[in-house]
DNA sequence: TTTAGCACTCGTCAAAGACGAGTGCTAAGA
DNA sequence: TCTTAGCACTCGTCTTTGACGAGTGCTAAA
């Protein structure tokens, strides 16, 4: 991509920003007028020509003024985009969330994804990552009653599964402790992978009349931490979308809507943007799936230790104020980190 | 209200039934060719006029055919409708909910309301119940870590809450074990009421280096058990209201989609109607909240143990096919409420 | 009591035209 | 060579107009 001079950057820049702003295609005038550059109307139409050759951008018809392509949005973050500070306001709200620290992880990142979307005009997403990077930390087996068997699964980073079993037979609460307290013992850390043929035979020696509830728990623990399940997707805001005035008509909003609401899409982009690293910014077309084509997702990733554990981000038409997103999702993704590290 | 001849019945039968099939008002023509009463359409411009001045119809203009009134579908749902069996299609996808019977009671729930709107084009919503009237079946205290407790509380029926409690102290796990095992003595199928100030103080005594933490222990149970907490209210399908006619309007759907999304009229209203009992259909204007007066609420309150439990149903346009709407809704809370007896 | 006939109403849709925002081009000035 | 005033031109939007037709209520005859 060559370098623009001085004079055409202004103008894209403020081509750019008056769009965001109006949604309304920029005309020469408009520009000459509120951005005085001290350059003519005429001269600004000459420059504008050039940008338009250039690609960045494009008139929507013959007699209309000027939108930014993509390209123009690419170059417009990427070269003339200063990020602001999140507000002061926005900061104390996001550190809010700390409140809700004693909760399962997933339920903070819902709360995130909630809290991005009433702090913006868009559509927020975010993945919680499937457990397949998880270990394993701590099982509890409580006997609700006579048949039935409530599995408790802890594993890092904090993650907690509950799940029921019922079983014909009835077992003891000692041996119950036996089991837990086996796979507790040899567990403790692990990936899937310890939970080996030969761990469970060992453990079936160990209280061979369980051998069926056995089967049952390892299966659940194999489940939990190994199964490549889809990754969830939590989708917040969807409804934001209605009031940007580009979903006028109802048909598009409707597809749009529904390619949201099914989240297979999303799963997919975003999953595939969690591994990268840092603040992206897809704008329309760079987007993987098509059906994103009139969208900007900007995303980034949170840690666990280090270790890269999800994506969470803002999702708005091509004309969205990238500055405040870009630094509102940073700063929500760094928050999150902090908070996961503590735990 | 007053019975309606034999041939008025008939005439409103059609309106109703070719109105709600269409969307469109249904003009005296149409009733004529499409459903031969051997009457003439003159004729039936004439009772409709008579069912106009009663209230059971009107003209949205002049020159327009009949649309029902509230009046009209409630003498429509109350006389007129045959209520059909649910297929054995949907039949089969309900009793696959069953599946999923290990899983806590809210998922069953959620899970159910999403069948709801998949099997209908309406929102499908539902209740799920305060832990007002719950009592205490369990508590499970798992050591985390040094300084961090997993709280496990299952109350009946069904919930399972977990919280993360953080402790500056350690404690070892034969301590936390004598703190769940006398709650889980005293307080076994009890309500939040018998957490009294004597137990509280006798479990003190018995693990007297824990003050803080019993405390914080026994503020989780006394919130789960008896905090009146607004009622969980889960909507699915909420996209599902784009594809009626009557939505057309942006504008208009908008701000029903804003009602539906921030839950407190929904749950205003359902709270109000899990108070009735069986299958309750709410016509437009009959509805407590203005906002619903373009809607209608079939609705159902579903058991455990014959104890009143929530409320799950259906919401559409006044226009809806109550025959379905109500079978279905009755078949999905008795079955929810036959799985949970064998819980 | 029923119904054919007819005048009347009124919403919808498409075509026509006015309007105006914005352009590109040209030519003159710096 | 660059800038800019001027101007003709394009084309989307909005409003007006009129044709169309679905549906009505009323009247009068069967």
């Amino acid at each position: 991509m060559r370098e623009l001079n001085e004079r055409r950057k202004c103008i894209l820049r403020a081509i750019t920003d008056v769009y965001i702003d109006t949604a309304e295609p920029v005309g020469s005038t408009t520009i000459a007028r509120k951005h005085n550059l001290g350059i003519s109307s005429a001269t600004i139409r000459n420059e504008m020509a050039s940008l338009e050759e250039e690609g960045y951008v494009y008139q929507p018809h013959t007699s209309a003024g000027r939108v930014p392509s993509d390209k123009g949005y690419r170059y417009y973050v990427d070269v003339l985009l200063e990020i602001p500070e999140v507000t002061s306001e926005e900061y104390k709200k996001i550190n809010q969330l700390a409140e809700y620290r004693k909760e399962a992880i997933e339920k903070t990142i819902r709360r995130t994804t909630k809290l991005l979307a009433e702090l913006t005009e868009y559509v927020s997403v975010a993945v919680i990552p499937e457990h397949r990077n998880a270990t394993f930390r701590h099982i509890q087996l409580v006997p609700l009653d006579v048949h039935n068997i409530l599995v408790i699964l802890v594993v890092d980073p904090g993650f907690i599964e509950n799940r029921v079993l019922s079983s014909p037979r009835a077992f003891s609460p000692e041996q119950l402790d036996e089991i837990s307290a086996y796979l507790n013992q040899q567990l403790r850390g692990k990936r899937g992978e310890a939970l080996t043929k030969t761990l469970l035979s060992e453990l079936n020696n160990i209280v061979p009349e369980a051998r069926g509830l056995i089967s049952s728990i390892t299966d659940i623990i194999q489940s939990v931490l190994t199964d490549a399940k889809d990754d969830v997707v939590v989708v917040d805001g969807l409804l934001n979308i209605l009031d940007q005035p580009e979903f006028q008509d109802l048909d598009r909003t409707k597809l749009v809507l529904s390619v949201l609401e099914n989240r297979k899409v999303l799963s997919k982009v975003l999953s595939s943007l969690s591994r990268n690293s840092g603040l992206t910014v897809q704008i329309g077309e760079e987007n993987e799936s098509p059906e994103l084509k009139d969208f900007s997702l900007v995303t980034a990733t949170y840690y666990h230790c280090g270790h890269n554990l999800g994506t969470i981000g803002l999702l708005g038409p091509t004309r969205m104020t990238y500055g405040r997103a870009m630094s509102l999702v940073k700063e929500v993704a760094m928050y999150l980190s902090e908070l996961f590290d503590l735990l």
